[in-house]
DNA sequence: ACGGGGATCGGCT
DNA sequence: GCCGATCCCCGTA
């Protein structure tokens, strides 16, 4: 089924692998006030070596002890007085994970818009931390199970990257039902967005020419 | 349209 | 105390 969590062997995977299929695939998170999802359509890799960018470089501390755990949790950090999400990779002790860095929104936009004050739909979740916001995603849900299908979990999507769709991931899925439904997508890649180390690692993916994608719009048209 | 700067606060030194 | 895997507002044009 469409909503389904991906399986535990998803995120089982380096996380450079896991960034890149992770786009496309859908991010839902049930809360109270209903149910908010989206198609993922940016996200940084953060790797267990030799990347002083990511948060685990200076071994476990309280804050980032979830990213030390297995794969398949959620790793929630707050930064700015906000938040970001990552989904936690490889194996226990290996501290790796991808940032989710925004979504195409597909349900749940009234809820988005209630949480997200005056921001424009195309902001909604553009930006970890609009993400987060848009989602009720805060510091609570660190350490939850992405792969039980309660709360917040990841599920396949409507979009096949070219290299996804020629079925070697195994865990793609076709559909449809949001913009970029049916037509595949390109991946873009760049250095990731903010840090202030390690900064030409082209660690970032996203899809091309989504403009849900952050970052400065190419697209210059109103929203 | 674009860029600069300030808000904001938890985590770590 | 300092700093950041950010965001938003308010200049200027």
């Amino acid at each position: 089924m469409l909503a389904d969590p991906l399986p535990r062997t998803f995120y089982q995977r380096d996380p450079i692998t896991v960034a890149r299929d992770l786009l496309g695939k859908t991010l839902h998170r049930r809360s109270r006030q209903g149910l908010t999802s989206g198609t993922i359509v940016e996200v940084e890799a953060y790797l267990a070596k030799g990347d002083s960018a990511c948060h685990a470089f200076r071994g476990p501390t309280p804050r980032n002890r979830t990213m030390f755990g297995p794969p398949g949790h959620l790793y929630v950090y707050s930064i700015h007085a906000r938040y970001c999400l990552n989904a936690v990779t490889e194996q226990a002790g290996i501290a790796s994970a991808v940032l989710i860095r925004a979504i195409e929104p597909l349900a749940g936009l009234a809820v988005m818009r209630a949480r997200r004050g005056r921001a424009k739909p195309i902001d909604y979740a553009r930006g970890p931390a609009r993400l987060c916001e848009a989602c009720d995603v805060t510091r609570r849900l660190d350490g939850w199970d992405l792969t039980r299908g309660r709360r917040i979990w990841i599920a396949a999507g409507n979009l096949d990257s070219e290299a996804a769709g020629t079925g070697d991931s195994g865990f793609g899925h076709s559909g449809s039902g949001n913009s970029l439904a049916c037509l595949g997508f390109r991946t873009g890649q760049s250095p990731r967005i903010g840090v202030t180390s390690a900064q030409h690692a082209p660690l970032r993916f996203f899809v091309d020419g989504s403009p849900y994608v952050s970052g400065p719009r190419r697209d210059h048209s109103p929203r």
